[in-house]
RNA sequence: GGCGAUGUAGCUCAGUCGGUCAGAGCAUGCGGCUCAUAUCCGCAGCGUCCGGGGUUCGAAUCCCUGCAUCGCCA
């Protein structure tokens, strides 16, 4: 087995903004990597946008914008969408980099060189409206479909790549290594393609026509046409051809693709790589549809399939459970609002969920937050076993992960949660605390328990990062800790939670959710254009948050700072105290608008000197670059109450 | 029009070479427990395995045919 594992994603057409297939193929990919990780492996994950062609022209002409400007902020849309799914690829590619363009030259000058481009005239109906070319089939009544009008026969000449020359070699490879494409329908059908003889492929534009695009270096009148540009970012990414990266990383390869761009990847990338002399990929994965059934969804909020704000309703965590878990790779899957609830509240809230929650609060009843002696090697405890059944989980997870059966690997993990909480069904630790001589076994019941929460904690990591760190947090291993995850060598020990480990209270890691009230939210306005939001820190816990003293605090006085646009100074009651303190808010607010109004105060910050003026303290406010409002207590309260 | 795939419980789907294969999860009903997020555990269903024909001692599983859905190609 390679030490070194990369993934890609395809970039993304920047020609619409990011939605729930670009989420599922982003989130695959990161989940794979994650495993891979896991398994000790060096990794690369890349991503990235495409932003050549006359569609993208289009849309940015539309706007009023420049092509650059346009593709800047679409992709921008891109790259900051992943990390708020806890997505962080080694690299983000755009086909408009310079050491990008200038590798598409050099493989295209080598091809050319070899012999394998060559220049031909052609004639076809043209349709001067659409800039572009029709078959006859697609016209209707002679007339492009969508402007009413025939189109005009017109002779032009471009570069064509000569891909026939390679039919044969890719039949044969693909047939030598049935590992190539996956799932095998696909495989199937790539080969059905090439039951046909296949066209050599147009590869240019002329500048007449297109100029947002990357110059032919063996012509500079024509531009590269898509494909060419797009596929050859998989290595101008690693720096071919001279990278390090490059040399490490290329070909342990997995392109992961939805099935839409089947015939790019697995029949012109691979003849493109062999007629520049490169050593094909290793794996092309290709996955299905989400279809989207919107009866089944609540109707409150515009685009329900927007990946922001199932973020923001459901968590990053469920959704990418929800989605690796939903979908057999490689099939289509509908997607329901309805289906994702159900999910969450049976396999997260009460399967994963409250199995962590019952378990961590006998442990704190019964031996008050620290681990007792117990011993890992016991075996079969009241007629279970749950190391035998840690083994078979774990097994069954890795052999599932590296097929990107996700659906297969995670249902294994959850095999093994339903072994568990049967396991605390039939060993019934709060009988044996009752018994006197129960005390032994129930010690084993437990610890046991825990130890299978940490296996379990240890394999949602590749899907569920942030929920997993939780759980290391709480069975008294430190998620911070270098590498950050557990190695597949290290979930597979068993007694690693030691005797005299102090673990904090549990927590209830995923709420039941209620779909009648999800249902019958108030329809709300559709945002216009919305925003982001700023990403949600850290989880923290209740004694963090009790380290921040919050206060009720009554406005006496306020007045504008000189000097200073923004700022107000205002005298605060608390209670015993009269404070100062110095607010950013002037912006939003009267200084005789504050005044009596009731304003949240963290009381216990460190004073700090703002233009000579020494603050006691912050005041409480929404605020982002365009607007804000002051955090104000609604009913009467005494001065000085605490906020918790 | 050509090629291919699929059609199994209310829903989503497993079913490798024809012989305990008629299954799982969710949803439904009933029972049990009380550690837990009204959670968990057990039991119970319900299915002409798309229709028809054939091969076979025996077919969801192979063959033919019809229907339906979908994909790719043209």
């Amino acid at each position: 087995m390679t030490s070194h594992f990369y993934i890609t994603t395809p970039i993304y057409y920047v020609n619409a903004r990011p939605h729930l297939g670009h989420t599922y193929t982003t989130i695959a990919a990161d989940v794979a990597r994650r495993f891979h990780r896991m398994q000790g492996k060096q990794t690369f994950f890349l991503t990235g946008t495409d932003e050549h062609g006359d569609k993208i022209v289009k849309a940015a002409e539309a706007g009023n914008e420049n092509p650059k400007a346009y593709a800047d902020r679409i992709s921008a849309l891109f790259s900051d969408l992943w990390p708020q799914f806890n997505i962080y690829p080694d690299y983000f590619i755009r086909t408009t980099d310079a050491d990008h363009i200038a590798v598409v030259q050099q493989v295209l000058q080598k091809i050319y060189d070899s012999g394998d481009i060559y220049f031909s005239e052609y004639e076809g109906l043209y349709c001067f409206d659409c800039e572009r070319f029709f078959t006859e089939r697609e016209l209707e009544d002679g007339k492009c479909p969508d402007h009413g009008k025939p189109p005009e026969p017109i002779r032009e000449s471009n570069y064509f790549f000569k891909m026939s020359r390679y039919q044969q070699w890719l039949i044969d490879y693909i047939q030598e290594n049935p590992d190539f494409i996956v799932p095998e329908r696909y495989k199937n059908e790539v080969l059905g393609f090439l039951r046909e003889p296949l066209e050599d492929l147009c590869i240019s534009r002329p500048k007449s026509r297109l100029t947002w695009g990357i110059t032919l270096p063996f012509d500079d009148n024509y531009v590269t046409y898509v494909w060419f540009d797009a596929l050859i970012n998989y290595i101008s990414a690693l720096g071919y051809p001279d990278g390090k990266k490059f040399q490490t990383f290329w070909p342990h390869v997995r392109h992961v693709v939805a099935k839409d761009i089947l015939k790019p990847h697995g029949i012109y990338w691979p003849i493109m790589l062999k007629a520049a002399g490169i050593a094909p990929y290793q794996h092309l994965f290709v996955h299905g549809y989400w279809n989207v059934d919107e009866s089944k969804m609540s109707k409150s909020l515009g685009n329900v399939v927007d990946p922001v704000y199932l973020k923001d309703t459901y968590g990053v965590d469920a959704i990418r459970y929800f989605l690796m878990r939903e979908m057999t790779f490689g099939l289509d899957s509908s997607f329901s609002e309805a289906a994702l609830i159900q999910r969450i509240n049976s396999d997260l809230a009460n399967d994963l969920g409250n199995l962590f929650s019952r378990v961590l609060a006998m442990f704190h009843k019964y031996f008050k937050g620290t681990v007792p002696d117990w011993n890992p090697e016991a075996g079969e405890i009241l007629g279970t076993d749950l190391k035998a059944g840690a083994k078979m989980a774990i097994d069954a997870f890795c052999q599932n992960m590296e097929n990107l059966d996700f659906h297969k690997a995670l249902a294994a993990v959850w095999e093994y949660i339903g072994q568990m909480n049967k396991f605390v069904d039939t060993s019934a630790p709060w009988e044996l605390a009752k018994q006197e001589h129960g005390r032994p076994q129930l010690q084993e019941v437990i610890c046991h328990l825990l130890e299978g929460l940490r296996v379990v904690a240890g394999l949602i990591y590749p899907v569920m990062p942030e929920t997993a760190a939780v759980m290391q947090k709480h069975l008294g291993r430190d998620p911070e800790a270098k590498p950050g995850f557990y190695l597949i060598e290290e979930i597979s020990r068993w007694g690693v939670i030691a005797p005299q480990t102090v673990l904090p209270k549990g927590i209830s890691l995923f709420p039941r959710l209620d779909p009648e009230a999800i249902f019958n939210r108030p329809a709300q306005t559709p945002a216009p254009e919305k925003k982001q939001t700023e990403p949600i820190a850290p989880q923290i816990d209740i004694a963090d948050f009790a380290k921040v003293d919050l206060r009720a605090a009554r406005v006496i006085s306020a007045e504008k700072v000189a000097k200073a646009d923004k700022l107000l100074k205002l005298e605060v009651d608390m209670g015993d105290e009269t404070r100062t303190v110095v607010a950013g808010i002037a912006g939003l607010y009267a200084p005789e608008d504050l005044k009596g109004k009731t304003v949240v105060l963290v009381a216990n910050l460190k004073p700090v000197k703002i233009r000579g003026i020494r603050s006691q303290g912050m005041v409480l406010a929404a605020v982002d670059e365009q607007q804000g409002a002051v955090a104000v207590i609604n009913r009467p309260v005494p001065p000085g109450t605490r906020l918790k």
